[in-house]
DNA sequence: CTGAAAGCGCTTACAG
DNA sequence: CTGAAAGCGCTTACAG
């Protein structure tokens, strides 16, 4: 024997234990040197950190939890529509920098508006004992979570408000951000307004109609079914619906678009058609670019990093025994002039 | 009493223990039906079922996990450069694919190009016990993982090579799509042909760099220092350094952008001097609504997705216990010719 | 086919 | 100031 003791197996790792080996102290005691409590002999904490040093000892924070009287696992769950797209992951990141600053890691999914995958991943994330989690909803319904929330852990709900649960939720304010920029189209002297809107079963699609509704109830405008559309899914199925409009003998002289892939298809059919600098367009949600093109789109934009360091921090606030009354939150859109919404009726 | 037999309190969750009292069987028998195992009466699986469903018991992955031989989590580890950015999105979302179908999580996070982020982050992996890391380094160095591989967890690195350590990654071809991109332009007449490329500390940077000198060198044409800028960081140091060139004696006239936020910037001051439709440029990286820019920008495109396929297949392969050499994956990059790229020297 | 005991790597509660 | 024993919620290894 070389060494005066045996270090762990390749392919395994040190345990708390083999550090207390190699310290030549008690488990306990490395216990505390690894938890930072008070109290140790200066010369057994400088053995204990030695050893982790010498055996590259990670405290398995699994163990830990699984003892501890809190159950803590350091960990929450965020699922989001898609982490891919600019959104989603806008929220994931200004969450991880809420978390991280605390210790703690982010386990992430993406929803792609499935109720399906909603159940499976909130299962996977209770089966983790996340400490909490922070959801966009893609249910039509969220009692099913109830029985989570009741063994302890928080939701907090970001985009779209829960239903049938009482949870904490933090919004964009929809349908006031709309309306506000109708107005702003009304007020140029636009009375022909189209209107195309993402899927009727999202709140955030309802509440945007609704915006542009009010907006035109309260000058009295009439609502054309020709120039609203609702269920659009696609940049073509927006693109197309634009060119229908325009081809009406009493075409709209503006559009509003609920959503940018929708701002992007009206923008290809308008230029399409050589109109983009003669029908105004205003779009919901801001878009990398949009002050690039000619003319520059104006929006209505959303503080999308505050909606998620918002949540995070209420969910932390739960963490830190905050019980009460649950909160909801709505982060104020800002409209963005660039060009395109500053157009006069001709 | 109501109940025959009580329900945990509430705050707390069900533990298998409690179920195994409502289902009147043992600790095992409930063990053998969550982890569906055979040989199981079908009266006893029924009873553990409905005990399940009553108690909304969801097993605890951190207890099984800790004793399971194979130690698994069901967790990985993806640290990336920026969640928020379009590239490692859109990486973050293809591994989530791949791992979700085989019912593992992913725990996510942020380097910021920081060196020590990427040690805090990779130990803190490491404490959640995860079951492998995919990296996008920020390191000039990694040798300090090599006591994690060791112990057992396999890394993959994404977009950015291993440094002093030997692990599987999956690259761009940085080099050699850069190069066939200027060959285009050498290919129109272009002689003068400026290049603005990120920090040099960046092994992508560099080689895209030596992509436009390979090229250029092929032809025996000098690189000319005023043409070329390393260590760009910003698209507003990108407009300025443009501007710069634009005012040279001898001009460029074509550009090629290292990086999509400094294709941007050079869009913006071909704009602001009027030279857009004469000064031909080609950006490494895609980006939205390149398309609808007038001209369109002509791009080398990186198949961003397949990159984290791979990273994650590679990955599982290894956790499958696949021991053979390392490997290095180079995913093909391709060009898109939008018209920015087409224009010829006057 | 079913179950009682031991143990994964830690923290808790307690004794010295 | 230090440590030995019990136990967190599971799976393993074994007995019946």
């Amino acid at each position: 024997m070389f060494d005066e003791v045996a270090d762990p197996p390749t392919g395994s790792r040190a345990t708390m234990k083999d550090v207390a080996n190699v310290a030549g102290v008690s488990l306990k005691t490395v216990s505390r040197v690894i938890n930072q409590e008070p109290n140790v002999n200066e010369l057994l904490v400088r053995r204990v950190r030695d050893a982790v040093q010498q055996l590259s000892y990670r405290p398995n924070l699994k163990a830990r939890s699984l003892r501890r009287l809190d159950g803590r696992s350091a960990t929450i769950g965020v699922l989001l529509e898609d982490l891919s797209n600019p959104f989603s992951a806008t929220i994931l990141r200004a969450i991880e920098e809420v978390a991280t600053a605390r210790g703690v890691s982010v386990l992430g999914g993406s929803l792609d508006e499935s109720p399906e995958r909603e159940r499976r991943l909130t299962a996977s994330m209770s089966s983790h004992r996340v400490d909490g989690i922070i959801l966009a909803p893609a249910s039509p319904s969220h009692e099913f979570l109830a029985p989570e929330q009741v063994a302890g852990t928080p939701f907090v709900f970001v985009d779209r408000p829960p239903i049938n649960l009482d949870a904490d939720h933090v919004l964009s304010d929809n349908r006031d951000g709309t309306a506000r920029a109708v107005e702003r189209l009304l007020g140029l002297g636009h009375e022909r307004i189209g209107f195309l809107g993402d899927d009727e079963a999202l709140w955030t699609a309802r509440e945007r109609y609704l915006g542009y509704y009010e907006a035109l109830r309260v000058r009295a405008i009439e609502i054309d079914d020709d120039l609203v559309h609702l269920n659009v899914h696609s940049m073509t199925a927006a693109s197309a619906l634009v060119d229908g409009m325009l081809a009406l003998d009493d075409p709209p002289t503006a559009i509003f678009t609920g959503r940018n892939i929708l701002t992007i298809g009206a923008v290809r059919s308008l230029r399409h058609h050589g109109l983009e600098s003669r029908i105004a367009l205003i779009g919901f949600d801001d878009f990398p670019l949009a002050d690039l093109l000619v003319p520059g789109v104006s929006v209505v934009a959303q503080e999308v990093a505050l909606i998620g360091r918002r949540a995070a921090e209420l969910l932390f606030n739960r963490l830190d025994g905050d019980r009460s009354a649950t909160q909801r939150v709505v982060v104020s859109t800002h409209f963005i002039p660039r060009g395109s919404g500053e157009i006069s009726p001709v």
